[in-house]
DNA sequence: TCTGGGGTCCTAGGACCC
DNA sequence: TCTGGGGTCCTAGGACCC
């Protein structure tokens, strides 16, 4: 049996810990640049907030129902989800990692009779140790836990945790089970699938093979298998490394000068740059993007985007910025005005599996003891007390005006709740 | 005024090979 | 009239996930 561990509504939830006056309140959490809504607690769901709504126009809604929202606070939260994974694997035989919020369970070796309770009991466990509610379900496959898991989250007499076993109530759950939140099962395949009569999860899973196939290519196929108890997406306990490595950001007001525009490429560079020597690899291509503001009304729609291969593999901060920048030369105009901008690192591999270049144009070996040395500075002192000079020191500052404390993390913020 | 960010996998089609 | 056939590799784009 597999299970699936999902943390109810994460990010508000990580808030809720460190400021029980929210428990029971409507609550959000936003996206960078306090944009959008990315997590919603169950009150706020009630007020008809959606997922991923821009926050300007629900601005009346959050006043007049004293909505509390907080700008993410991603340290925050990466430190909280490791401490419910910890629980996590200390719990079952083996985990994998799904996303920041949701593990898989392997649960080998535990009886059916005793899986029930073995969920609430999970449930019960990392709410103690931890502080964060979650949902637990149960079953043959990854799909059909996933599906538990909902259940759970849906019907407070679970306790949290859902088990599903026997054929007849998979069937049941199925037959009234939309297949648009199916996991695998995004709006296209949904539009797609409605259009051919097809509504419930139990419905496609009644398709034929072929037809599915067809339509929608194995990883389809993958998804009609799983919600008739075939496993078929496999068990994952090691995350491998990134085949690419990508930092964009949307700015808080439109950029119109290169330099500008050069240091927050530069920055994006790095910070690209510093997660590839983390997972000690090399990159030999990349990817640089800039966009004008989708949503004006003059339509000025720009997206510009250039490859720029390396000469030879490297995990340098310096020419993997300079690169950049030639990158943004290339597709820079000066006529438009610039809300966005990208780098994504390509063609990675492992470093020591990388030959060494004679060729390479500079001292190899002085920029990876350079870049030992920035990134332990970087570790020891917070992310961007090392920087490149193209860089710059007058960061192009996101909007993030709410924001809590990074309580689990960080020293001068613990220091400063104290006081 | 204001609209997130970071990934994966698969397929079709073009370029190229002999 | 009729213009080979079989293969690999790469990339862009489309779908999905959180």
């Amino acid at each position: 049996m597999i299970g699936l561990a999902d943390c109810n509504s994460f990010f508000v939830s990580c808030e809720r810990v460190f400021n029980p006056s929210l428990l029971n309140k409507p609550v959000l959490v936003l996206s960078n640049n306090d944009g959008c809504v990315i997590s919603r607690s169950k009150e706020a769901v009630k007020l008809g907030i959606k997922m991923g709504q821009p926050v300007f126009k629900i601005l009346d809604l959050i006043r007049d129902n004293g909505v509390a929202i907080y700008s993410s606070n991603y340290v925050l939260y990466g430190d909280m989800s490791q401490r419910v994974m910890d629980t996590l694997r200390n719990s079952v035989p083996s985990i994998e990692i799904y996303s920041i919020d949701e593990a898989f369970l392997y649960l080998n070796g535990i009886s059916n009779e005793s899986l029930k309770e073995f969920g609430v009991n999970l449930v019960r466990k990392v709410g103690k140790n931890t502080g964060i509610p979650i949902s637990v379900g149960i079953s043959h496959t990854k799909t059909l836990a996933k599906i538990a898991s909902k259940l759970a989250k849906q019907f407070p007499g679970l306790k949290g945790a859902c088990f599903m076993e026997k054929e007849q109530d998979i069937k049941k759950v199925l037959k009234s089970y939309p297949v648009s939140e199916v996991w695998g099962i995004g709006r296209e395949y949904s539009k797609m699938l409605n259009n051919n009569k097809i509504n419930t999860a139990y419905e496609f899973s009644m398709a034929s093979p072929e037809w599915v196939k067809r339509k929608m290519s194995i990883v389809g196929l993958k998804t009609w298998k799983e919600l008739r108890g075939e496993p078929s997406i496999d068990f994952e306990e090691s995350v491998g490394d990134k085949k690419q490595i990508c930092t964009s950001r949307s700015f808080s007001r439109e950029l119109t000068s290169i330099d500008e525009l050069s240091q927050a490429v530069a920055t994006f560079a790095t910070t690209c740059a510093a997660a590839l020597r983390k997972q000690h690899s090399v990159c030999s291509s990349m990817h640089v993007f800039i966009l004008t503001n989708p949503y004006k009304e003059i339509s000025s729609d720009y997206y510009r985007s250039v490859i720029v291969p390396l000469d030879s593999p490297t995990d340098s901060t310096l020419v993997i910025v300079k690169s950049a920048i030639t990158g943004l030369m290339k597709i820079f105009r000066q006529e438009y005005s610039y809300k966005k901008a990208g780098v994504i690192l390509l063609d990675i591999s492992r470093k020591e599996s990388t030959p060494a270049d004679l060729f390479c144009g500079y001292d190899c070996q002085k920029h990876s003891a350079l870049m030992n040395t920035i990134d332990d500075v970087n570790i020891r002192y917070g992310n961007n007390t090392l920087v490149t000079a193209t860089q710059g020191v007058s960061k192009i500052k996101a909007n993030s005006n709410h924001l809590s404390k990074r309580f689990t993390t960080c020293w001068d913020d613990i220091i400063e709740v104290k006081i």
